[in-house]
DNA sequence: GATGAATGAGTATTCATTCAT
DNA sequence: TATGAATGAATACTCATTCAT
């Protein structure tokens, strides 16, 4: 017999329930999924442990939420870069933006990225979340690159190589800090590759 | 008093030993290490439940087993191939075979690969371990080429990245499958970019 | 200091502690005591959840108007048999009637009566109102059957035993629905029991 | 992934699941089901609450091998009095013997009868096990009383009625004690009741 | 009077780990 | 060494009851 879910409609409760997913957004970032209790997102929100199912489901569904503000917040900043872009397109600065803007996004989300990510392989729709993620970031910078004339054969892949590219040198400058690696020159290197994968 | 983990010197025990992580290996890729308990663990292994606690210290110390035999299975065909080049070096040819055998670790490891890595965030050791993964790599690759004559500036970045764009193509093909990539031609794009990051 | 419980006087007032009582009814009856909450039967009612406390001192209350309901419900068609009762006394048609009326009784009220009987055995208030239908049962019909010059002795035993078949009767009729059973044969088999136990 | 629930085997274990059932006899009679939770069963058993899962899937389960010892406990005594029973039949002592001994079965097993029957109308299969222990007694009794040369029409129905019949005085007794009556006057009515039903 | 959001104690169940045999 | 029964702390979720509005 679900008992009914809430959907806030005022202020206060909308609140309440931002708060909870906040709180789960950085316990589940901090200690993942598993190592995360409903009563320590409860009172890191500071609400009561009943409450929580009165906005969601199961810890779960939480999840799910959590996953969709951090899908907001990679997502969003990168197509805003290309929302004012204008011909003729000189690759080399925008290269270096969207760098830019994605090692800052990793640096704030890479950890709630790991937490989520690592349920993907068990969880349907959170992996079918991150593909989809990854297939709206590709057609929209497509998009984007084609009304401005460029349409090259290929510019999925292309697209989408870069995408990863970036992706993974991001993670690279969060994390790993090998050091025997000047991160400044190895931007260099990808900016190199990308440029030469873009033209021509 | 701690009880002392056995470090099994009869063949019967090793046997026993690596079942037990053998057991965790498939148990962890397929459900995840959080959604494994050690009764599963032992039965898949054949073993009781007791006895696992003979050779591990805990649950957690299967997984840093399961990660010694992962990290073993990734890293050593790869360097396989580096291990009778010969001047001069002709790099496309290389890399081809290089991805091609990384997507075929992946193909068969990325299961585990992704149970291992969630708990890096919050697990030094495994966090450490996998760093140590990509140093060795790179160290060794980058030994191999100076030794047969290849010793570019940034070496060690170009290196690095080049690994990475590859681990990153080849975790695309094994999982996402975006039906609006073809995956040769992306194949095509990374030899592309990797050639003009090596040449000159 | 208790809150009061508001003994309404408003007609409005009245018809919702009496739809409480109502959605308590048929819910117990469904479900059972144990798996109906007080949420449901406040939205089964149309009304808050809150409003429940200001007719109820608590949810074992509203299973004792509920049970109130009940015996009313059970105790006035018996009786009404015996109010237009006239010497000479004819006991089959009488059985009859009783009988078939307590059938039909069963029928509509056997789901609650086991949800209430149920809780005899551990609420004293319940068991004691049950006691109390059987005792002012059996009074009011050896009461009735005197009046018209039927007094034997035993009187009290007879009656109560009497009361005590038909409704055995009437609840394998109701319920149990045992193939090998032909249930008119057992109807005739009760009432020549019972004009037996009368007669003489 | 149902984990096994443990057959036991040896007299150790087979005593500690009989403890476990013993403790939710005990406990489920004198508290009711629903007021009843795991821990104290695990308590009054003298085991600790996670072995409780080891011999039964859930609480339910108890109920259910509670219910089979309760059932054991009602039918064999009724059954042995018919074992022996030998032409030509005398009615009324044999009426005397089966009412004493239910009275006494009841005396002892009254209240988990309540806690018990009181789910047979939200659980089905408590519900079938209650049909199917008066199927059996009364096609036992049938059996028996045919064999040694007893079998009036509606000897079904007579039998089934006269063991209601018992067993409604004999909850009588149990529990009611209402002060006007004099159970040794019932329990004559009673035989009076039951040697008309079966002469003739 | 009325609402329904909020509380937090309570419960069934799981599972890493221990231990008697 | 090996077994697998046993432990008990931990956890997701429920629900009778309260209370701010």
């Amino acid at each position: 017999m679900a008992d009914l879910i809430r959907t806030p409609q005022q202020k206060r409760s909308i609140d309440k329930k931002n708060r909870i997913i906040e709180a789960g957004y950085e316990l589940f970032a901090r200690d993942g999924y598993f190592n995360t209790n409903t009563a320590q997102i409860a009172k890191h929100a500071g609400v009561s442990t009943g409450i929580v199912y009165g906005y969601f489901r199961d810890k779960r569904d939480i999840l799910l939420e959590v996953l969709s503000i951090y899908i907001d917040r990679v997502f969003t900043p990168v197509m805003d870069i290309f929302e004012n872009l204008q011909a003729p397109l000189d690759f080399e600065p925008l290269l270096g933006t969207i760098i830019d803007e994605t090692v800052s996004i990793h640096k704030n989300n890479d950890a709630i990225h790991e937490a989520l990510h690592s349920l993907s392989s068990t969880d349907e729709a959170v992996s079918n979340k991150f593909l989809e993620l990854e297939k709206d970031m590709t057609m929209n910078i497509v998009d984007t690159l084609k009304s401005i004339g460029y349409a090259p054969v290929d510019i999925y892949e292309r697209v989408h190589l870069a995408m990863e590219t970036i992706q993974s040198y991001a993670h690279e400058c969060v994390y790993d800090l090998h050091d025997y690696i000047d991160y400044d020159k190895m931007r260099a290197g990808v900016i190199k590759m990308l440029l030469h994968l873009f033209n021509d």
